[in-house]
DNA sequence: TTGTAGGCGTTATCAC
DNA sequence: GTGATAACGCCTACAA
C-alpha cells in the first residue's frame, strides 16, 4: 500500500524515471524530440505515482491556462444552460475548462464577474449580447483576454460575435403574422433594460409591422420577466387593455406559455380568437393546448460555435470572427390566419 | 493614456504604494496587523494600476485555491442547472469560483472529470448522486479534496450528502397511489444504469407497493430517457402491454409530461382513466392539460446547501455531514381515485 | 507594524 | 535529445 503522505510531483516522476523534470515536461506536453524508450518510462512512472499535474503551477509557468469562463444571465433558464452544454462539452474535448458565472441580467454585476474571471487566468470569456459596460471590455483588452458575444450577430472591435439576429428575427415575426392577415397586434416582451436580446426584438417586430404600413406608434408591448406566471399576467393586462388584438409575439416561449394558459383559462380559443408566437423552441413548446409555434435559437449549436471560436488558432479566428446562425420559423397551432372581418 | 504593455504586479503595488510586497500582500489578504493609512495608500495604488491579483500565483503559493468543481450528469435538465445555479451563486458571494463538467449519466466519464478538476487545484467537488467509481473517491481521498454527494442521503465515509431519500420518495408514490384506491399500477422510470437516483425510485415505488401486500413479482416498469418524446413512446408500450393500469409513476416530470401528452393523444382521460405522478416539480408541469401532480424536487436549495458545506469551516461540517430534505407531495390534476370497479 | 528572502510546481532558455 | 537553471507572481516565516 503506498499511502504517501504528499502527492507526486514532476520532479517525483523525474526520479522514478530516472531523467530530469524537463524531460518530463516535455513528454507531458508531447514534444516531439524525446527518445521512445525514454517517453514510454516517464508514462509508466506518472501512471505508478498517480502523477497529476498541477494547473495553477503551469498556469503561473506558462502563457496559457486552458482556463475559459463564461457570465450568463441565469442557468435557471433552458437556453442558456443549453448553450453553457455545448459549450462546456466542446471545450471539455479539448482539455480546457470552463469557469461559469451569472449576472443576472446585470451589466454592473458582469463587470464584477469578468474581474473574477481575469483574476482567475481565464484566456477568453464568453458573454451574452453586445451591450456590456465600457469598463468590461477595456478590462478584456488590457489583459489580452479574448471574448466571444454569444446571442447576437453584432461582433465587438476585437472580439467575435456567435448568434443570430435579433431585430431581424422580429421583423421575421412581424411578416409572418402580417401574411397571416394580422392587423392587430401586440407583444410580450422579456425586460429589456440591459438586455439587446429583448430589445432587439421589439424594435425588430415594430420596425417589421412599420414596414407594412401599420400604425406602431401605439403598439402595445409589455415586458415581463421569463416566468409562466408573468407571461400570464402579462397577457392579462394586454388583452384587457387592448381586446382587439388578434396576435401576440412573445419574447420568450416561457411567456408565450403563459400567455396561451390565460387564453385557455379566460376562454379565448387559440389560434382562432388569437394567434401566440414563442421565441427559443425550448422543449416546453410541445406541451401547450395548442403546441407553440416559435422562433428557433439554436443555443447548443451556439455554445459549440463560441467553442469553436475559443479553441481556434488566432490566425484562423478572424475567419469566423461573425458567425450568424438562422432563426427558423417553426409552426405548430398557436398561430394561425386572422378571422376575418376582425 | 496609461497604454502599458505589461499588466500591473503585486511588486508594481508596493512601489506604487511605496512599501514592500509583503505589506501590499497582507492588505489585500484582509489581514488587520497594518496602519490604516497604509492600507488606504496600497489600495489606492492597485485601483489606480488597475490591479488584478493573479489567482493562479496565488493557488500555487498559499494552500488554498478559491475553486470547486462539480460534476452532474448534464445541464440540458433543468433539475441539474436549476442545483448549478444555486451552488453557483452562492459560491459566487464568497469569491469561490465553480468549474462545471457533465459525466452524461457515465461514472467513468466522472472520474476523468474528477481528474480534470484535480488538476485544476480545486478544494472541493460536488457530484450527483452515491454511485461512483471506487478509483474516482480514491482519487478525491489521495488528494485530500473535500465532495459533496448532492440528490441522495447517503453520505460517504469522508465527504457530505446533501439531498432526499429517492427510496422514500419511490414508497411516498406508492402510498400515495394506495391511498387513491389504486391497485394496478405501473411506472416509467430514467434509465438506471449507473443512476441511484432512478434506480431509487424505483426500488422505493416497488417496496411500497409490496407493503400494501400488492404483487410487484411484475411490476411493468420501462426505462426511458429524460425525453417528453420518451415519455410518449414509453406511455404508448406500457398501456399496450398492461392496458388495464390504472396509475403510472414517472422518474421525472418530463416523461410524466410525455406520458400525459400519449393519453391525450390516445383518448385516454387523466386523471378518470388513469392518473399520472410526476416528479422535480419542474416548471413545466403547469403547462400540461390537467396539470402534473409531482414530487418536488429542492434543486436550488441543494445547490445552496453543498455551497454552504463546502464553505463551512471543516469545525463546522461534521454537523451539516448528511443533509436531508423532504420531498412534497405536490397534487395536481393529473392524479385522482381510481375508478370504481377496476 | 513592516521588510527580506525563499520557495510553491512547472516550463522556457540555455548549454551540452 | 537531454539536463541545469532561472523565472512565473505571490505568500509567509522570520527577522527587524
Amino acid at each position: 500500500m503506498n499511502l504517501s503522505l504528499r502527492t507526486a510531483k514532476l520532479k517525483d516522476v523525474a526520479d522514478k524515471a530516472g531523467c530530469s523534470p524537463a524531460t518530463v515536461s516535455r513528454v507531458l506536453n508531447d514534444n516531439p524530440f524525446v527518445d521512445m524508450d525514454i517517453r514510454e518510462r516517464v508514462l509508466k512512472a506518472a501512471t505508478e505515482l498517480n502523477y497529476v499535474p498541477h494547473g495553477p503551477a503551469r498556469a503561473l509557468r506558462s502563457t496559457s491556462s486552458r482556463l475559459v469562463g463564461a457570465i450568463i444571465p441565469t442557468l435557471s433558464h433552458a437556453i442558456y444552460a443549453t448553450m453553457i452544454d455545448g459549450l462546456q462539452s466542446r471545450l471539455s474535448e479539448s482539455k480546457v475548462s470552463l469557469i461559469i458565472n451569472t449576472s443576472l441580467y446585470d451589466i454592473a454585476v458582469e463587470r464584477e464577474q469578468v474581474r473574477v474571471l481575469v483574476e482567475r487566468g481565464v484566456e477568453s470569456i464568453v458573454l451574452v449580447g453586445h451591450w456590456h459596460l465600457p469598463d468590461t471590455i477595456d478590462m478584456l483588452e488590457r489583459y489580452n483576454i479574448g471574448y466571444v458575444f454569444t446571442y447576437t450577430t453584432n461582433a465587438p472591435q476585437k472580439g467575435a460575435a456567435v448568434g443570430f439576429d435579433n431585430v431581424k428575427a422580429g421583423t421575421t415575426a412581424a411578416k409572418f403574422f402580417h401574411d397571416l392577415g394580422h392587423r392587430r397586434c401586440g407583444m410580450i416582451a422579456g425586460i429589456t433594460l440591459d438586455n439587446d436580446r429583448a430589445q432587439g426584438r421589439v424594435d425588430g417586430f415594430r420596425r417589421g409591422l412599420a414596414s407594412y404600413g401599420l400604425d406602431v406608434s401605439e403598439l402595445p408591448v409589455i415586458e415581463a420577466p421569463y416566468k409562466i406566471d408573468s407571461g400570464f399576467a402579462a397577457m392579462k393586462k394586454l388583452m384587457e387593455d387592448n381586446p382587439t388584438l388578434t396576435a401576440v409575439f412573445c419574447g420568450s416561449d416561457i411567456l408565450a406559455a403563459g400567455a396561451t394558459k390565460f387564453c385557455s383559462h379566460s376562454g379565448r380559443k387559440v389560434p382562432d380568437d388569437i394567434s401566440i408566437l414563442g421565441f427559443d423552441n425550448l422543449e416546453m413548446v410541445e406541451l401547450t393546448t395548442p403546441e407553440l409555434s416559435t422562433l428557433e435559437v439554436p443555443a447548443l449549436e451556439m455554445g459549440r460555435l463560441a467553442a469553436d471560436y475559443i479553441l481556434a488558432p488566432p490566425v484562423q479566428r478572424k475567419h469566423i470572427r461573425q458567425r450568424e446562425l438562422p432563426v427558423r420559423l417553426i409552426i405548430r397551432g398557436s398561430t394561425g390566419p386572422a378571422a376575418r372581418g376582425t
